[in-house]
DNA sequence: CGCCTTTGACCAGCGC
DNA sequence: GCGCTGGTCAAAGGCG
């Protein structure tokens, strides 16, 4: 719990708390001017007061660049999907450990040329953790759940328990979970304090897959869907999803009008796109019926923010 | 029947 | 050690 909650819990509450925006957001410099909507009507004060849009960050000179954007977002796919792991003592919990921005380096911008390696090892082993920590026994079950299993889950889980690089976006959207292209699975949900709003927490249910995000929205701002990310998928959307999610970004949509590849990359390797899975591409290509495309519309808008993004930064690049 | 959400309980880390 | 909090588990139930 940060030392401003504290203070004035009602007019501190940051969806952010405990997160070094230049750590968790390297593209950010040390004032850290965060993400935000460049629509809504009034940016949550509990930010900091030197706002910027998506797009002005996109444009910042002195505030990013492409690298360390991409390296903040791990936009190559071709690059490593290493994850450094975080000691025990950096990051367990972001909420009351800050990661530095040594951590942060290690975790995202240090691995350009790392083999491609770890992917499954580091989904295999928060599965382990979870397995780990599967060692509960249920209610009405505890004849067999003796101490020393329990304390036996408790090493492991300390030695093996890591923290993925997170990456948040606030999204306006009256929708809380948005279609993204994944498949999760919401394994819980838990009262935010000092928010009225609960805070969701997904699960991606493809096999070893360990992305994990969290979905809340701010209590400073009800229109804006907090996500956090945590992880890197190890698979490509499903190919079939309810509603069709991995056809959303077909190029009549995104690509034509997008300009600049920039944006275009950024999305298209954070959300779903059919570039990112050829099968979903050539499904989305060939098999769109009308019914499809509206959907598309539809979940498209669900986009909100993400979608003025993109907008933004296309004209800020002029004709 | 499979997948998903809901929800209460449990666990671990941290501050005091 | 205790209490608080965030995160997770897993049974139960709903839905298509």
């Amino acid at each position: 719990m940060s030392s401003n909650e504290k203070n004035d819990p009602q007019h501190n509450y940051d969806p952010f708390q405990g997160f070094n925006r230049s750590a968790t957001f390297p593209f950010f410099d040390d004032n850290s001017p965060c993400i935000y909507n460049q629509s809504a009507a009034t940016p949550p004060p509990a930010f900091d007061p030197s706002y910027m849009t998506f797009t002005d960050c996109l444009n910042g000179s002195n505030v990013i660049d492409y690298n360390s954007f991409s390296r903040a977002f791990d936009m190559s796919c071709s690059s490593s999907d290493v994850v450094s792991p975080m000691d025990d003592n950096t990051a367990t919990d972001n909420s009351k450990k800050i990661p530095t921005c040594a951590d942060n380096n290690n975790n995202i911008s240090e691995n350009p040329s790392t083999p491609n390696s770890s992917v499954s090892s580091s989904s295999n082993e928060d599965e382990d953790s979870s397995k780990a920590k599967k060692g509960k026994q249920p209610k009405g079950c505890e004849d067999h759940g003796d101490d020393k299993s329990k304390k036996v889950n408790k090493a492991t889980k300390k030695e093996k328990r890591q923290k993925e690089p997170r990456f948040a976006f606030l999204t306006k959207s009256e929708i809380d979970h948005l279609e993204d292209g994944y498949r999760w699975r919401k394994y819980g949900q838990k009262a935010v304090k000092n928010s009225p709003y609960p805070r969701s927490y997904y699960r991606c249910t493809s096999p070893k897959c360990g992305v994990k995000k969290r979905v809340e929205r701010s209590f400073e701002d009800p229109s804006v869907v907090i996500t956090t990310y945590e992880g890197k998928h190890n698979h490509h959307i499903p190919a079939t999803l309810r509603g069709h999610a991995a056809g959303m970004f077909s190029p009549p949509i995104m690509s034509g009008s997008m300009g600049p590849t920039f944006p275009h990359e950024f999305l298209t390797h954070f959300l779903p796109s059919p570039s990112n899975n050829p099968a979903a591409h050539a499904n989305s290509m060939h098999h769109q019926t009308q019914q499809q495309q509206q959907q598309q519309q539809l979940q498209v808008r669900d986009y909100g923010l993400l979608q003025d993004l993109v907008s933004s930064f296309t004209r800020s690049q002029g004709p």
